[in-house]
DNA sequence: GGAAGCATGTAAAGTGTTACATGATTTT
DNA sequence: AAAATCATGTAACACTTTACATGCTTCC
């Protein structure tokens, strides 16, 4: 008898607890602060009712672990846990990324627009992964490097893969632009 | 007095009405056919409601057009709709994209894995990205070029974004891989 | 005659967000 | 003393998907 599989989310949760982000608020603020939500997030209220879910379903167990006065829950994997996110991390299927762009269906739109208003368009895409990439180089990848001697290390490399993406989007869409002026 | 703006499902709709594929039946066909879906989905129940909405709302009309005992509803956009829809397409204001991405999510805890299995999973990712790009090179551009004399040539630029966006993923992935292997 | 495609919808469930509510501790 | 941060949760709403239900037309 297999388990039903879990959602991504949980995986999310049982990926942080396993790393050492036993609390529900350490867990919200690493998705935040490690800007995971790049990728996948997750808000509070679905934190802590994925927390209650699983220990409910037998994949986490928490224990009491106040600081003085203020309480706090501290989660562990149970064995059942341990064995689902390391089944999950090494099977073979990989479902397709979603993406749901507002720019890009704009793009789509285009021919809707004066020749002028749609590199006007292309310009604000443009625009939009150059903050990005400015923002992958300046504030997450600073931060996965300090996160690298705790045994992070592949933090770095998905910072590096956000701002050379971005840098590769405004390649191309600086060369749409470049292509549509010039015909 | 402004209009609360639309959702993003809500101008798919009026776009696809605005060029032409103006059932409820085309417009799903359509998001699909042409891998709309790649950026934005919607499915039919969504788009049913979604046109009774903004009809309801004064955005789209329908009159009957039925296709001889077939019944087929054919939806115009208003004046209101027009405008709606055209001020979101000049808007300068671009949302962040949104990816969910259980593979990238996967990698950023490659920790949890041992070496050979992190190169596996690149390996997947890579193996991935190289799939995406073949279905946008076989499937998506054809369909493009097919659509280009109707008037839709924006639909090209996109399908050429996904193609070049999943070739460059790929050779981002196996320059991770070739890092690793000879570290 | 059957399969595939055209056409529209309902019901229920899943997934996720925002706003609200509470209270302790640490930093300025 | 106030502000920021740590900590947990509830309630309401927003959005989307899956499964189901129906019936007509065209192609093989």
């Amino acid at each position: 008898v297999s388990a039903p599989p879990l959602k991504t989310s949980s995986y999310l949760v049982l990926g942080l607890i396993r790393g050492g982000f036993t609390s529900g608020y350490a867990i919200r603020a690493t998705i935040e602060g490690m800007r995971m939500s790049m990728y996948w997030g997750a808000s509070f209220a679905q934190i802590y009712s994925e927390l209650a879910q699983l220990e409910r379903d037998g994949y986490i167990s928490g224990r009491e672990d106040p600081q003085g006065g203020r309480q706090r829950t501290a989660y562990e994997l149970t064995r059942q846990g341990e064995e689902a996110f390391m089944t999950w991390m090494k099977s073979p299927e990989l479902p397709r990324m979603e993406v749901r762009d507002e720019g890009i269906m704009r793009l789509g739109f285009g021919d809707h627009l004066s020749p002028e208003e749609g590199l006007e368009l292309l310009a604000r895409l443009r625009a939009r992964a150059e903050l990005s990439e400015r923002e992958f180089r300046e504030e997450m990848m600073p931060l996965a490097d300090s996160v690298r001697e705790h045994g992070w290390h592949y933090a770095a490399t998905v910072a590096q893969l956000g701002a050379e993406y971005n840098a590769w989007a405004a390649r191309f869409f600086a060369e749409i632009e470049d292509q549509m002026r010039s015909s």
